[in-house]
DNA sequence: GATGTGCTACTCGGATAGCCTGTGTCCGAGTGGCGACGG
DNA sequence: CCGTCGCCACTCGGACACAGGCTATCCGAGTAGCACATC
């Protein structure tokens, strides 16, 4: 799995904390781990448009959530940024083996796609049942200070 | 995902259906499916490290199970293939921003980190409960004659 | 006819190229803000 | 003093190189079986 999943999830999760109406720009997000600014502009590009992230051009603009984080699950941002197709693609090559038929969608009937697809589906799930809002919230338990040291983190963050 | 993994599986599981004690070679396997039997065998090499399949060279050699079809899950011919390593890898990029500390595993206590392998746990999970009997057995009950026609292919396979 | 030996063909195993998806970087288009100028 | 205009700096957005791993292939090491010569 990309890099850039780790990166995305960790920015979104920041933006959670950002002043309200205020746009951080990609630099400020990646001095915050010492990431490579303009590379992480790319995969915040993909989060825009997906519909997660707004951007906004010009001086005060930047990146800040499109929706409230209740509405944003991790695995939103992992089909963004990995794309939407599953793992374990199905090729069929049942179909080129003795009996095989070329009009029959073996994603459905292979009992190989299946069980991987039904794995897939579990892991999906999971992912999808869990918002930022959570992580926002489970984070802020452990660590009462972090949505402070976020904010002076952005406003710290030269460029 | 590599798609080497579909190979692994469609190829131990027509390796349920072979003759006992027979070995099938990587060239008989290939024209199965119309594949590439060179890169099929270094697959097959890498499920033999694994011990899942045990392989023997010279004529009448070829490759079979090393283990009951009941002892082999689907998570351990994922594993061989793909390697061990999870899909998701948490590099701690926590540690490099403020507040960051050098001697905490964060892959123990990012709630990023711990989400994604929540979710990876459940997909390791569902395919590491479901062995090649099982996957055998389905595959049996909706096409009865099978195992006659895998071993028919095995037979008339050319090399 | 039985047996030992050398050869042959066959198969796995690893070493060797080619390509394609990330990874990383750069510069241009667009935009909001600020200062100067005129009324 | 207030409004307008022009410039400028800033930011995203996409186009451009680089690298690592998956894909694909080939040839060599080792071995089981067979044919043949010999007893």
């Amino acid at each position: 799995m990309s890099e850039g999943v780790e990166w995305a999830l960790h920015s979104c999760l920041n933006l959670t904390w950002a002043p309200p109406g205020e746009a951080v720009t990609a630099a400020k997000l990646a001095a915050f781990y010492s990431l490579p600014a303009a590379y992480l502009n790319k995969h915040l590009q993909a989060l825009a448009r997906a519909g997660i992230l707004a951007s906004t051009s010009g001086p005060r603009g930047g990146f800040r959530l499109a929706r409230p984080p209740e509405k944003i699950t991790v695995m939103d941002v992992v089909t963004a940024i990995e794309g939407p197709e599953e793992a374990f693609r199905c090729t069929g090559i049942l179909a080129a083996g003795p009996g095989g038929r070329t009009d029959v969608d073996y994603r459905a009937h292979c009992v190989i796609s299946q069980t991987m697809a039904e794995a897939e589906l579990a892991w999906r799930g999971h992912l999808a049942g869990r918002t930022l809002a959570d992580l926002k919230a489970t984070v802020e338990q452990r660590f009462p200070h972090t949505p402070e040291n976020t904010r002076n983190g952005f406003a710290n963050a030269r460029a």
